[in-house]
DNA sequence: ATTTACGTTTACGTTAACGTCAACTTACGC
DNA sequence: GCGTAAGTTGACGTTAACGTAAACGTAAAT
């Protein structure tokens, strides 16, 4: 048996840059589920790993419940059926959003690269600089 | 000399998908500047592509004044030497959160990818068609 | 003339995602 | 034993981005 890495809840905070508040307030919203030890939270890599997820989609503007209706399809009661076909339609809509924000970035770098170059030239245009 | 393309603010909110106090809120928060006609809101086509900007910027989860720093780089009364630099630093930093929201979807889309081949498995079905 | 469509301002309501106390409870080092 | 550090559970506060409703103006259509 391999050791099972565990984490507190500070440790994850640093880690990640968040408050532990955050963090609480990720299980409170279901999103999180770790073991107790007493009444300390104990944080599984799995934990780890779905608030890898949590932040990513919130770069990405994902809210939380978004992130947790992913975060669910990681849950094995979850594999019914029924739901698996939903779900992989769900794979396709994300994946189409996010075709949709790559084009968005793209368009959004080309207006910066673009903005960038009237800067500098409006700045050649006057000495002293 | 051309027509000036103008438009409603129904228009807009018609073309956009969005509701007409959306539009009202930007302007409030500096957004946009339409010209009047009496009472009612003129928008030109530089609202419009400033609408667009803001639309794409929520998609990739700019915040409002987020985008209103970005729409302010066009207003040529900014355009004094101590900003430009300024702004040619911000350029950088969005480029930077860019790359990385890059990478972030990237990454989404390996999970969701591998997430649907987990699905696929579990109902033996055939790898995509 | 009056309904209908579209516009306006003002103002209060709402939701998401936490922040910020307050008021404890262990656990550790001294 | 005592302070300090890290944890806990409420509970209320806050901000962004609008929604929603009231109360009104104006202009075209019936």
């Amino acid at each position: 048996m391999a050791k099972p890495t565990i984490y507190t809840i500070s440790e994850l905070a640093k880690e990640f840059s968040i408050t532990t508040r955050a963090i609480r307030f990720y299980e409170d919203q279901g999103l999180l589920h770790p073991t107790r030890e007493g009444q300390k939270r104990i944080y599984s890599p799995k934990d780890r790993a779905f608030l890898t997820l949590i932040l990513r989609g919130k770069r990405l503007g994902f809210s939380l419940s978004e992130s947790k209706e992913f975060i669910e399809l990681y849950n094995p009661k979850n594999n019914n059926r029924i739901q698996l076909h939903t779900m992989i339609d769900k794979f396709a809509e994300r994946n189409e959003q996010l075709d949709q924000q790559m084009r968005d970035i793209k368009a959004m770098k080309a207006e910066l690269a673009d903005a960038e170059k009237r800067c500098r030239a409006a700045l050649n245009l006057e000495p002293r600089t």
